[in-house]
DNA sequence: TTGCTCCCTGGAGTGCACTCCAGGTCAAGC
DNA sequence: GCTTGACCTGGAGTGCACTCCAGGGAGCAA
């Protein structure tokens, strides 16, 4: 989240994906995530499907799964909790829910929307502090 | 900081103080931080100064506590960890390091627009989510 | 066949920012 | 004089979101 958020991920998501699938390793590099990250999103039933597996066991993603990464990499980076995130796939898993969704969808908006007014009030004032301090600098 | 964005401080900073000054409850009423909290960051010396005590060992709160208290919230809520904000406030406590401390607040507004910036994006796609969503259960 | 890299699992550990608790003091009101 | 409520301290506990680790397997190259 420190570094991860300055330092964009390398290969673009929707570059073309190999007939076999992505390994975790691939996937992490396109999302940004940690390997960690993934399996633990994983285990925590934030993925729409577990991913397919190759013969010997190991993960293999396919558009969808990415498509679906980027969906909870846009939650989470507007803060949206794990539990959150959770309730909404379970929604997203079974069909006719679609206004449930929405309206999480909808207070998540306005939560976020109140929160950066919030951050941005408090950078103006910081801002003004800098314009403060400037004035003092540039004077000695 | 999930309740206390949403319910802004009950009465107002800059309300007058006593001439005897505020105790901890009222600052937590003014602030919006709870006393709790407001312990810690001493303990933790984010404050400029040790606020006053009574004779009986109680805080005492002034109107200069209650403007860095003020600093502190902003740079918290704009993000700033602890230990960055700590070591600012030493900074702060001896003369002639403003250009440091200039340094310091335009790295974090620098930070701190990178990431508006970036939850804004993320929240643009949200918003397109939702009108998918809109658009579906409207027609159901 | 040895070594290397990347992957696997279950579970433990970490960092951060609080938040809570036990046991105690003090002032004011009844 | 007793209760009540707000405050005190040092230290333990919590919630969150990762992050790391031990022990192991598969596939490929030299």
């Amino acid at each position: 989240m420190s570094t991860t958020e300055l330092a964009p991920p390398a290969a673009d998501l929707d570059a073309d994906i190999p007939a076999d699938g992505l390994t975790i390793g691939q996937v992490a590099a396109r999302t940004g995530l940690s390997i960690d990250t993934l399996r633990y999103y994983e285990k925590e039933g934030l993925t729409l499907a577990s991913p397919e597996r190759s013969v010997s066991g190991q993960r293999r993603y396919f558009a969808a799964d990415l498509r679906w990464i980027g969906s909870l990499v846009m939650l989470r980076r507007t803060g949206m909790p794990i539990r959150d995130i959770r309730r909404f796939v379970a929604l997203s898993r079974v069909a006719d829910n679609e206004s449930e969704r929405l309206e999480m969808l909808e207070g998540h908006r306005l939560r976020v929307l109140h929160e950066l007014r919030e951050v941005q009030n408090h950078l103006a004032a910081i801002e003004r502090k800098i314009a403060f301090y400037r004035e003092k600098v540039d004077h000695a």
